[in-house]
This record gives C-alpha cells, structure tokens and sequence, in this order.
DNA sequence: GTCTATAAGCGGATAGAC
DNA sequence: GTCTATCCGCTTATAGAC
C-alpha cells in the first residue's frame, strides 16, 4: 500500500472512531508513524483527504450499483435482501460520512448535489424493481401515490437502519443488520399478493 | 430575555445553520452583539453551552412527552397524526443535535444513556399504543416479532424523516412534513383489520 | 453585567534539509 | 518521499477596568 493510500485508510479508521472534526492532521500521521510534513507533501490539507474519501465512496458505490443492477433480474426478494446488506456495508465501512452527511451537505453544495443525485437514482432503482415485482404479480398493483410512498419508505429503511441502530445503542452486528433486512422484508410483504406469499414462504423453507 | 437565555437561542439558530463545530464562542457573541468576555461569564466554555441546550430538549421534551401521553387515549390515529408533528417540530428546533448525534453519543457516554433511555420510552409507547388499537380491534392482532418489528419501523420512520428529507435536497414545509405523517399512516394501513379502515374512511371523509 | 485587552494553546500548513 | 522546525491564524479563556 503506498503511503497516500495508508493515509486514506488511517483517516477512515480515525474518522469513523471519533469523527471527522476531533481528528486533526496531526493525529492522522501520529497514528501512521509518518511526520505531519509527509501527510502534507501528499495531501494539500484535510479537506483534500476528505474529497480522497469521497471519490473512493463514488468508486466504491458504483462497483456496488452495477453489482445490484446485475442482481436485480435474478429474483425480486433475494436480489433485494441482497442489496440491502450490501449498502449496509458500505454505510458501515463509511459510517463518519452518514453520520456527519448533513453537515457535510450544509457546507459544501457541490457534496449537496452529488448526494441528492445518488439519491434519486436509488429511488428509481427501488420503484423499478417494484414495478418489476407487481409485473411478475408477486406485488398487488397499488396507486401511484402509494407505490411512491412505499418506494420511499424502502429507502429511508435502508439508508437509516445503522443510523437507528446507533442511536438506540445497539452494536452492529450480523445479526442486527440482519433484524434490518427484517423490517424491509415485513414491509414488502404488506404488499404481496397471495401467489407472492406462497413464493416467498417457499423460498424461506 | 436574560443574556444567558440569549446565548442560548443565538447558539441555537446558529448551530443549526453551520453545525456545532464551524461555531466558536466568539461567533455567537458577535452575533448578538456582546462580547466575548460577556459570554464567558454566563458560561464556562462552549461545551456549557450546549450541555445547556440539552438540558432545555430535556424540558421541552418532557413536556411534550406529556402531552402525547394526554393525547394518547383521545383516538388512536389523530393522536398518532398529532404525536407525528409534535416530534417533528422538535426535531426541527433542535436539528443540529439530530444531525450530529451520533458524534455526540460517541464522544459523550453521558449523553449517550440519556438518549438510550428516551429511545427506549419512545419504544414503549409506541408499543402500548400499538397493543390499545389492537385491543379495539383497529389493527389486527399480530406475532410478538412481528409487533417489535413494526413498532421498531413507525419509530424509525418519526425519527429520521427529517433526516431523509435533508439529505434528499428537500425543504422542510408543512407539506413535506405531512407527507411523512402519510407514510407513518400507510404503514399504520397495512395492519388495519376491515373495521379500522372503514373507521378511517370516515374519519378522512 | 459588560467591556477591552491579551495570554495560551492548538491545528493547519510551509520551508528547507536529507 | 520523508523528516524537522517553525510560522500563521484562530479559538478558547482569563484578567482587570468600568
């Protein structure tokens, strides 16, 4: 690993520890056994690092999308189970950037923008797959002002069950990531048709 | 007004405007027109500060509490519909502390027993509130883990549609507001025995 | 209670040797 | 690429006059 990526990576560790404001520069290169002027022969200042960050979360999301798009047509339920674990990673293994996101977003409107583009791609993917889902008639068709409402809930779900899990005290484990998937799972069975209950109870035994 | 009260809402409005950290003690004295000195005498240091904000959430909510609590036999749904908006409010006044939370709750263990336990109250009467219109036959009966699930769900939903819209680049309004009310009312459908819906109807109607 | 002035400390950042 | 030494600026916090 060269020392701009163990400088990521420190910052990562650092930043999900105590946040991203009581970790200085400083501590960064402590924690490395590198000289603060080392850190700065490779980064201009911290928010650099920040943005380093960023572009890895981008790269990393991507990969990750293009993985969901290419599991999406595999099957509605287990594509989707699938899914929500992988972003819960993802959140856990950035989980300064979800905590601090709306400060982020507060001072920096480029970070603003980026994000609410993300943001409504995912929306979309949701609403695709459930439409997708009422198709196939696992899904009872519903009005368009509950199919929004349901997409949504979907993805407030999944955006902020480590959120929830961390505010209410509770480690993050596999089997509280696992209680997550839980919720989605009884929320999308509201809505199932009875063809798409007996499938899913199948699929379970 | 008393200066101290003054300190207070000025860090307030500006905490929610910047976030705590891009804040200093000299900001808020500036911004209502005092001087530094002046701050530092009605309190020790911006930390007091805060820890004096929290102490008001604590009095405000419990009041609020208070009243939900008063509310809460009126009727099921409005009460819930109230109970909705009475919390998002105050998530509104005080939205800095939801934003920065879990960095609070990480550099504070003190803080982070106190939001515990409300998250538990909070829990609870949702619980009991769930189990009543069970009881009056509104919702229909469910599995215990599928009660925990869904109490876990309409208190996620209260507490992070704030969040959600911030962070889709929404404005806060009375309209985006009630929309979260009419996810939290959805999902609430979903478990409504044939006497809760027509009850509902009529009381939409 | 409120002001002005100022000290102390820290984090961010750079220069220059190796 | 990496280090040491150092500077700048800002925030916190205090002392002492009014």
């Amino acid at each position: 690993m060269t020392t701009k990526e163990r400088i990521i990576e420190t910052a990562i560790a650092l930043f999900n520890e105590k946040g991203t404001h009581a970790v200085t520069t400083n501590h960064i290169a402590a924690a490395m056994d590198i000289s603060p002027g080392n850190l700065y022969y490779h980064f201009r200042n911290k928010a650099e690092i920040i943005r380093a960050i960023f572009d890895q979360m981008d790269r990393v999301g991507f990969d990750d999308y293009q993985q969901i798009i290419a599991l999406h047509p595999a099957g509605s339920l287990a594509a989707m189970e699938e899914t929500f674990l992988m972003i819960q990673r993802f959140n856990w293994r950035y989980r300064f950037f979800k905590r601090e996101l709306t400060v982020f977003i507060l001072n920096d409107p480029l970070l603003r923008e980026r994000h609410i583009k993300v943001h409504q791609a995912m929306l979309q993917l949701i609403r695709h797959s459930i439409a997708s889902s009422v198709a196939q008639g696992m899904l009872r068709s519903m009005p368009e002002d509950e199919l929004n409402l349901f997409t949504e809930e979907i993805w407030l779900l999944t955006l902020f069950w480590l959120n929830y899990l961390e505010v209410g005290g509770e480690e993050i484990t596999e089997e509280t990531l696992r209680r997550g998937n839980e919720l989605v799972r009884q929320t999308v069975r509201c809505r199932m048709t009875d063809q798409g209950l007996r499938l899913m109870e199948k699929h379970a035994g």
